[in-house]
DNA sequence: CTGAAAGCGCTAACAG
DNA sequence: CTGTTAGCGCTTTCAG
């Protein structure tokens, strides 16, 4: 491996003078800098990161850490932190929670120990947010896709207020009267959010809100048919169903097409996120999109502004989500 | 940030017991590493993993160059990858090569600088060889995925001819004696092999292959799509399809669909990956499995032994895939 | 068993 | 404009 040294003995210079070379400095001459260059070129010398990350106190490394990187809508939002991230002069560590709380603290310290100079946290759940204070206080960190509300720390979400409040009308305008919001879980401050969203378009609207709660841990495909199943079971007594998240519907779907249940024709099915599980032409589901690219630029800036400032106080980015008609809903005549 | 120093300051011992009570070193007494080892908790000590790779000269970090991380195929590899190296004391550095064979090369270049301990290598394509070889040499490195047969680098890639010749079989088994290869991309190995299995298969049993080979740079659902359409306009006179991918079979749904053919009713259809689209319960599809884990630890194990003796000789792993047998093929009488 | 000291590759004062 | 030098936080000889 050449390093800095060995570039200024064969150039005759001092070795600070090839670190000048290349940091762009003004303090050198045009003529040396361009031979040091030259040479820098011909010998093979690559800049160590390391050797450089110790004096300068910054590593310009982001950690990042996801529930589940195989999950689609995190790892689109994977790829567009990587990419803009990069373009921004860092470079992405990844680390698996794999929806564990206990891990997530493991992994967030492994990251601090690596002296990241920034983290950017898709977080198991909102209990995330106390199990971490310890460590988040201990470098910037941003939150993404989990709406902390009040609390002290960054991060970037949707209105998911609004975009059920969106997606209630929307069914509304095609005429339907008895929709069901389905897999709500009492314990996500996103599905309240939902819900409140919801219930809010129910009361403008003149119509009664009617919720199936899920008593399911995650939000999985396996919760949406198992829920969906038992809820065939009694026989349909809605037009429309609101589902929570796309994963849920797509498990609906599944009991649907097993109980003879005809979507949209029987049943007009919505969901919430876009994951790209949605856009697949079998499933082509109606739903209200997490704006991923944005959200992903959203949090690496005000990441990077946190990082190049500290002292900036806490913030949080809520961006507009947008339906996305696509054909699980049809009209109905009310 | 408390350092060694701090440490060794308070227990008023020199800095370089602290480090080998922490070190897990013979040559120190009992009683002093405790002594410390509890002062450090106290003191809310992290050792800086900079540092200590700057003397160490490894940094127990893996590159990892991924085509594209949204990719479900990659994103599920991706996950076990990190999780896998984790387990082994390496953390994952990830980027997205964005199917650039320039941004690849770019983006090595990078990790390189980052004196990451090894790389593994999702390529762009079979061509990423030869384009990355100059940087290859200089970092233990396994690509995975593409078979690269007898070049001289580390691979791990899954048994492409056994594969399609199974399904194969599976297709004849049912009753299928008119069946198509689909979307076979000339250009590629991988495809060439599993072209080479179906040959071999259609050959013991007696049936005559018949291919239909893509003209698209890349095997997406939109080639599918397009490609398909193309052959639904001709009339249909095969009775199963055997697609190159299962993206290709997700767009193959698509055109069927919107032709009026019924899957598998007209039509039996198969995949290859199973990627975890394939199992989605809409689109159900039949299709050959990689096995996305054992391949991500076969590349870690592969790599880190390359990284504790350099001088390991290339070697490779062919994996066996696994026929996975879903709803989109139904039995013919022949 | 413990301390002193060198040095990993680089940047950034500080002198000249 | 260029050279000298002092570290960054840690591991590891080499002495005691």
């Amino acid at each position: 491996m050449v390093t800095l040294k060995d570039v200024a003995k064969v150039a005759g210079v001092s070795y600070a003078t090839v670190s000048r070379a290349l940091s762009g400095s003004s303090e050198i001459g045009e003529q040396t800098r361009k031979r040091i260059l030259k040479l820098c070129e011909e010998m093979g010398y690559t800049p160590n990161a390391v050797a450089r990350s110790m004096v300068m106190k910054r590593t310009n490394i982001i950690g990042l850490i996801v529930a589940s990187i195989e999950n689609p809508f995190m790892s689109e939002l994977t790829s567009h932190i990587e990419i803009h991230a990069r373009h921004n002069g860092y470079n992405l560590m990844v680390c698996n929670s794999s929806y564990d709380t206990e891990l997530e603290k493991e992994v967030f310290s492994l990251l601090l120990g690596r002296q990241v100079d920034g983290v950017i946290l898709l977080p198991v759940g909102s209990g995330s947010y106390s199990s971490l204070q310890q460590l988040t206080a201990q470098v910037p960190t941003v939150f993404i896709s989990e709406n902390l509300q009040d609390l002290p720390e960054n991060y970037v979400a949707i209105d998911n207020r609004q975009g059920m409040a969106a997606a209630t009308e929307y069914l509304y305008s095609l005429g339907h009267r008895r929709i069901l919001y389905f897999g709500c879980r009492s314990n996500s401050v996103t599905h309240r959010l939902r819900l409140e969203g919801y219930e809010q378009a129910c009361k403008s609207a003149g119509i009664a809100p009617e919720v199936l709660y899920s008593p399911f841990e995650r939000s999985s495909q396996e919760a949406g048919y198992r829920l969906a199943a038992g809820y065939f079971q009694d026989g349909i007594r809605h037009t429309a169903m609101l589902c929570a998240s796309d994963s849920l519907a797509i498990g609906v779907m599944q009991a649907a097409y097993e109980n003879g249940v005809s979507i949209p024709n029987r049943l007009s099915l919505m969901g919430f996120d876009n994951i790209s599980f949605a856009a697949l032409p079998p499933i082509d589901l109606t739903t209200v999109d997490q704006p991923k690219e944005r959200m992903a630029k959203a949090a690496v800036d005000m990441l990077i502004e946190r990082i190049k400032n500290p002292d900036l106080p806490h913030t949080h980015e809520i961006l507009p989500p947008l339906l996305v008609l696509r054909s699980s809903c049809r009209a109905v005549r009310s």
